[in-house]
DNA sequence: CCAATAGGTTGCAAAATGCAACCTATTGGA
DNA sequence: TCCAATAGGTTGCATTTTGCAACCTATTGG
């Protein structure tokens, strides 16, 4: 595998993993372009109606999504169509989008506010995620700390 | 609890909690600040070395961060610094700062190229994080749906 | 065969970002 | 006691990114 950025651009810190994601999807539409190919999206109108998203702006995430393996563009059976799915790394981000989801759900609606829920096949919420130590019990910042590469 | 975000400004998806984390810290800084306050940075000056980010954008996102409750700020005992404390909230950002990292792990890294590791207390790997259905199973993307609010 | 659909591109204005210089308060040491 | 260094900013200006609206081309269904 080859993981690159743009060319002529460099990664912010090249040896940490957070921010090489947030180098790939940390702006401001990729993520929710990504929720929405979790959600169904497949079609250039389908994100630009979801997201009310410019439409240059969708064309670049897209390309660019697609660029990192994340999406894959194909032509739809409908001549006019180009399908946009989610690779085996994209659909890995889910993870991460629930783990977003969750926290939003906790701290950026107050306690009254509606919010819409992300629901199994059986229509239950999800447990909430949580880090886990090698020993099963949960896992703080405190706790851990971050190796250095040599 | 009252959330909001900047005078003037409107969530881009008021019912979504992904679109409205990604509204509160989903740009290229804020979750490296976080990251580094998670890893002991607590000063202007170390979040400003560790990031390389420009002076004036590092003190209008230490700002938000605290306007939206996931950053403390106060004064240190010596009288020059301030001191940047992660909040209640800014601490639960962890598991998906994990999420993040896990992902970036798997996809953002060639195979043979090096890059750092969260471990716990006793220094070792974090087991993989996923979201599980009730019934304790895993849980992708496809087997799971958002409600929207009524 | 023509209007509607789909997926763009282009030009320009507005906003966000980055850089370097400057400013003020506190501190520790000669 | 004073003064250079430290800390945490602010300001002005150039560059980059984003957003809006108009335009373009290919395919489709009636």
């Amino acid at each position: 595998m080859d993981v690159t950025l743009a060319a002529g651009s460099a990664w912010t810190d090249p040896a940490c993993p957070v921010a090489r994601t947030v180098d790939l999807i940390g702006d401001r539409w990729s993520l929710l372009i990504i929720r929405d190919a979790m959600d169904g999206a497949t079609a250039f109108t389908e994100f630009h109606q979801r997201l009310g998203i410019a439409r240059n702006i969708l064309t670049d995430r897209l390309r660019k999504l697609v660029e990192h393996g994340i999406l894959d563009k194909s032509a739809a059976t409908d001549g006019r169509r180009q399908t946009y799915r989610l690779t085996e790394a994209g659909q890995d981000l889910f993870t991460a989008v629930v783990a977003l989801r969750q926290w939003g759900e906790r701290h950026a609606f107050a306690p009254d506010e509606p919010h819409s829920v992300l629901v199994d096949g059986q229509g239950r919420e999800l447990p909430e995620l949580r880090p886990l130590g090698q020993d099963g019990a949960p896992l703080s910042a405190e706790a851990s700390r971050v190796r250095k590469t040599a």
